[in-house]
RNA sequence: GGGCCAUUAGCUCAGUCGGCAGAGCACCUGACUUUUAAUCAGGGUGUCCCAGGUUCGAAUCCUGGAUGGCUCACCA
């Protein structure tokens, strides 16, 4: 126990474990029984005053005076002061709290009083030690701080940085009210696999794993969508799935490979009810979770209150960037003002791609929002319902709050025959190298064959709600274990 | 994948022109019965990210590598 190569600080707590067995005390004790967070008491300590409380928790901070000693002990819901006497514990055992180390979990009972300063304190009749730590705990004052550290041992950081349990509190809060607005609302929540036999429903590089006893390649699911269409095929008329997808993509302050997405399926409604679906239920949401609609994100000050305002994306990109697509003809017209402009562009690119990677380029992380983008073009769009009166534009949305795109969204293409087409669309364009188009999904257009009714999709980037909604600057700051490149 | 930056004690960080490796907290020894980043006296505990190179001498300069951050590309 005591060979490798421990810091001085761990060999004393390894030799301690050692000396605490031979008087007979267990460093990992068993369950102790706890009546009070330290929040309970601390947040209402007139009704707790002389009476006694147990609690449970890790040593934050030590104080000794000799035969009297304080310390801080830390719990889920937050941190209490503790005092202990030598008169009152007895040698032996007051011996024992001063052998105890910052990091170590003990179990506590005593009456609860004030200090002369008047703080909230537990004069400890009776302790115990519950799990011996072997390791020096990070600063107390300036916390941890190496965003590596943080990262790879996130259990540190819940420890020593109070505010990082908050963000993930409020990610919890935040999905529990999005199961509950839909729930409420007569949508099922269903499961669909995760492992496909085709990667699709959006535009992305899957990661791709093997099932031995078929003997077949399987993909990780880069999106919901198609699975849950087959539901509404099928007579869900109302369906939603909160979960992990992964895409095999790079990894910034905005993208994590596996992330959790929110899919929502309604038959018999199109893509503006699902802009009033999203903007309400964002709306209420901030207000369970942070009890109003005005945020602040990143020094911008945004409210979050419905209607948001609907634009269309080329009444955007004409506002932006002084380009009206209204008066370009066709595919070479666009190509030459994006040269003119130096957008960079894989080759051969239509009319509608071009006036996309313009909004993508020139216009998407300036819009402040919340705001409804609207009307994208068809080749962008493979399972959007085309717009009745323009039939190279469909019926979707995209939703943009402080820069982020945190939802798509569109009427769904229930055309079998159109849908076919735009999958070959896609495999051409894979054929070509783009490895991210869509592959050809047989048994999704046999769905729509069957007859898919009029329906409205939506799908939010839950990470990025919650960053929105925590003001936290980077996606890592929101998933607990970001993927991370292992250490050597 | 490209560019820029970072990596020094358990943690947070200094380290000048290339000349014995530093501080605060933590830790160790001692004092102290209501402290508050407790205080007082004493103690430095290290693979300076790794591997080479230059040099009498490298934490410092050079080359290569590792990990991370930001950013660009890509994507949501």
């Amino acid at each position: 126990m005591l060979t490798g190569h421990h810091s001085d600080q761990e060999l004393n707590r390894r030799k301690k474990i050692i000396a605490f067995r031979q008087q007979g005390l267990e460093p990992y004790g068993e369950k102790y029984a706890v009546t009070h967070y330290s929040r309970d008491i601390i947040e209402d300590p007139d009704s707790f005053m002389g009476k006694n409380v147990s609690l449970a928790g890790r040593i934050m901070t030590k104080r000794g005076h000799g035969k009297a000693a304080f310390a801080h002990i830390q719990d889920s819901k937050g941190q209490i002061q503790i005092y202990l006497r030598e008169d009152q514990l007895g040698e032996k055992n007051y011996t024992f709290y001063n052998e105890l180390d910052v990091g170590d979990i003990i179990g506590v009972t005593g009456e609860v009083f004030a200090t002369k300063k008047g703080e909230i304190t537990v004069n400890v009749s009776s302790f115990s030690l519950l799990s011996k730590s072997l390791r020096p705990l990070p600063e107390k004052w300036h916390g941890l701080k190496d965003i590596e550290l943080r990262y790879r041992q996130r259990y540190l950081d819940l420890m020593v940085n109070p505010e990082v349990r908050n963000v993930f509190v409020a990610r919890s809060k935040i999905i529990q009210e999005m199961r509950s607005y839909l729930t409420e609302r007569g949508f099922l929540e269903v499961e669909t696999p995760v492992m496909h036999t085709l990667a699709g429903g959006a535009n992305a590089r899957p990661f791709i794993t093997h099932h031995n006893a078929l003997d077949i390649d399987l993909y990780l699911r880069i999106a919901t969508e198609l699975h849950l269409k087959r539901l509404v095929v099928g007579g869900m008329d109302k369906v939603f799935e909160l979960g992990r997808i992964f895409r095999n993509e790079g990894i910034s302050t905005n993208h994590n490979p596996e992330f959790t997405s929110v899919e929502i399926y309604q038959a018999n409604a199109d893509y503006e009810d699902m802009m009033i679906l999203l903007e309400e239920m964002t709306a209420s949401i901030a207000r369970e979770v942070l009890g109003t609609t005005k945020i602040e994100y990143q020094g911008k000050h945004l409210d979050l209150a419905p209607p948001w305002p609907r634009r269309k994306l080329q009444d955007i990109v004409l506002e932006m960037t002084g380009v009206d697509f209204d008066t370009i003809e066709d595919d070479d017209a666009a190509r030459k003002i994006a040269r003119e402009r130096n957008l960079e562009m894989k080759p051969n690119l239509s009319r509608g791609e071009i006036l996309f990677a313009f909004f993508e380029e020139f216009c998407e992380d300036r819009l402040d929002g919340p705001v409804f983008i609207k009307d994208y073009p068809v080749e962008v769009s493979p399972l959007a319902r085309r717009c009745s009166s323009d039939p190279r534009f469909t019926d979707r949305f995209e939703a943009f709050i402080a820069g982020k795109e945190i939802a798509n969204a569109f009427t769904e293409l229930t055309d079998p025959l159109d849908q076919r087409e735009r999958f070959e669309l896609q495999v051409s364009r894979r054929a070509l190298g783009d490895d991210e188009a869509h592959m050809m999904d047989e048994d999704f257009v046999t769905a729509l064959e069957y007859g898919m009714p009029p329906t409205g999709g939506l799908g939010i980037g839950v990470d990025r709600l919650v960053m929105i909604l925590t003001n936290s600057p980077s996606i890592r700051d929101v998933i607990l274990f970001p993927t991370m490149r292992p250490k050597e």
